[in-house]
Order: C-alpha cells, then structure tokens, then sequence
DNA sequence: GGATTTTATTTCAAGTATAAATTATATAAA
DNA sequence: TTTATATAATTTATACTTGAAATAAAATCC
C-alpha cells in the first residue's frame, strides 16, 4: 500500500499529503492571529464569535442541532458556548413552539450590536492577513477546496 | 472601514473572506474524518499523531519549545500530550547535555513502530479524501497558502 | 392506543487548548 | 561575584472539544 505503485504511497499520493499538511498549517497560522485580535481587542474567543457569527446570518434564530451542524462542533460544544453567551446577555434561548425538544437560539439587540463591532474589523483583519491574494488566485483557490468538500462518499 | 471605497468592506475584501471561511471549513472536515479513523482504527488522536509525526521526522529528538513551535500549539498543551504519550510508552522524555532546564523528546522503538502502522495508512486516508485534486492543481493551491504564510508582518 | 424508534438536546468524562503565573536554570552586565 | 534579564518547561485556571450516555419529547408502527 506504500510502495510507487500502490495505489497510495506514489507521488500523487505524496503531492495530496503537501496539500494537506500545507492547509492545516496555514489555516493554524490564521486561526492564531484571528484567536489573538479577538482577544486583545474584544477579549472574546473565536468559537463565541463564529456562534454570533451564525446566529447573525438567521435573524429567525437556530436550532441549537442547526447551530451544531453550521459550525461543524458537537452538539454538547455548543451547549457550553451558548450557555456563556447567554450569561454574558449577547444570545437568548427560546422555546420553539410545537416541538417542546427543541430550543431556538438567537442574539439579543446586545448581541447583535456586539457582533457588529466586531465583525466589521474581524473582515479587516482577514483582509490584511490575505494581503498577499488577488481575486482570482482567492477564486481559484475557493474551487479547488469546494471539489474537495463535495466529494465525499 | 467598510463602505464600498474603503480599504475593507470592498469586492477584493469579501473575496478574501471567502477564501478564509473555505479555508476553514475545508480543514475542519477533513480533520473531522481522519479524526474519525484514527479513533476507529487506532484508538488515537489527532494531536497524539501530530505529536508522534514531529518527532519521527527528527530522530534525535526535539526539545518542548521545538516540538510547541512544530506543532503551532502552546507549551503547556505539549505538556499534557506528551505527559500521556510517556505514560503510554510511545515516547520518552531525556535530559540535555549541558542544559538542566531543557528536555529532550524522543520516539520509543515502540512507538516508532506504531506510528510507522499509522503514518501509511494515514497517508491512504488523506489521498482518498482529497482524490479529485490533480497534481498541479494540488501545487497551485499550495503555491498559494504558502504566499500566504510567508506574508506575516 | 400503546410500544418502538427517532429526534433534539443536555450531561458527563476525558482530552485538548490557551494565557498567565511559577519554577528552575542559564546568560549577561555591573 | 552580585544582580538583572532571558529562556525552558511546568502548573494553574478556564475554556473548548469530542464521543457516549442519559433525558425527554415527537413520530412511526401495528
């Protein structure tokens, strides 16, 4: 299964491994830029503001399964960080009517306002740490990742 | 800072917004899935191999702080890694030579010889999960990231 | 209608992660 | 030397994350 023949372990096999390591690495790189504005600027963390994040995007609120999913994060994760964010005022809970399981999560006006501040300059910093990308090498690179995400088996 | 003219909030701005939410959503799913099988088929984690794999491609060993920088993750957090890796017989921790402050990380026989049975497979995984990237296809997007790595002020 | 299964969410234990504080050692400067 | 500063790693407190088990409510089956 390794050797220049097999079906992995030839140089393909070698080129998609780059590939990946690469993408780990340089989304690592971001993630800790962005963890660090986020903080020092609005002593918040990145998972709280990709719930806002979310939340934001459906003004009708989520489901906290909805939720969950869109953030690819387990269901329990997300317990927790809407449980913060609810202490900290920003999000509510409410229940859904006709579906006494369900729980619909959506940001207060103090969430929302929070979001906005935020959101505005967490599009700058990404601006900035993307310097060094045009539109269409940005495009080119946005079509190879999205082949990757549809195929799957 | 983020009508139409600004230096963000324009066209090139959300594009490269785009890039990163690709990029992010791109790499959360495949960690998810090699997640997934190195659960399944080893037992293991991913921080575990990442782990393993820094040290397999440095026989002598790495000092923490290395191993921390190799890894992109805080100091502490290769603490604990490392901490359950000894107790498990896959790497060993050695005194330096002339520095009673550093420590020296090291693969075991034994857990070369499992991260060795990992590393193939692994390499199966990622090649299956990225098997619609072509070879240059693979290169321009690495092209890329790597620009995008190298631009840090 | 009642039993079964599915769905929505929370709880739990273990592991991963960070930033800040601490300990211990090394190096430089005075 | 003595003092000051820097470096290597750990510890601590808190937060994030997962997978599995538990709860509770809804939907389906018979």
């Amino acid at each position: 299964m390794s050797g220049p023949d097999g079906k992995a372990g030839n140089g393909l096999s070698k080129q998609r491994l780059r590939l990946w390591v690469n993408l780990l690495r340089t989304t690592r790189l971001i993630e800790a830029d962005l963890r660090e504005e986020m903080r020092t600027a609005y002593r918040t963390t990145l998972p709280r503001f990709d719930v806002l994040s979310a939340l934001e995007r459906h003004a009708g609120g989520l489901l906290m399964g909805e939720l969950s999913r869109h953030l690819m994060v387990s269901n329990g994760n997300v317990t927790g960080i809407v449980e913060r964010l609810v202490s900290d005022g920003l999000v509510e809970r409410l229940a859904v009517e006709g579906d006494r399981r369900a729980i619909l999560v959506r940001l207060t006006q103090a969430g929302a306002a929070a979001f906005a501040a935020m959101a505005a300059e967490h599009e700058d910093w990404v601006d900035r740490r993307l310097a060094a990308i045009g539109h269409d090498e940005a495009q080119t690179v946005i079509d190879t990742l999205s082949s990757i995400r549809e195929d799957r088996p």
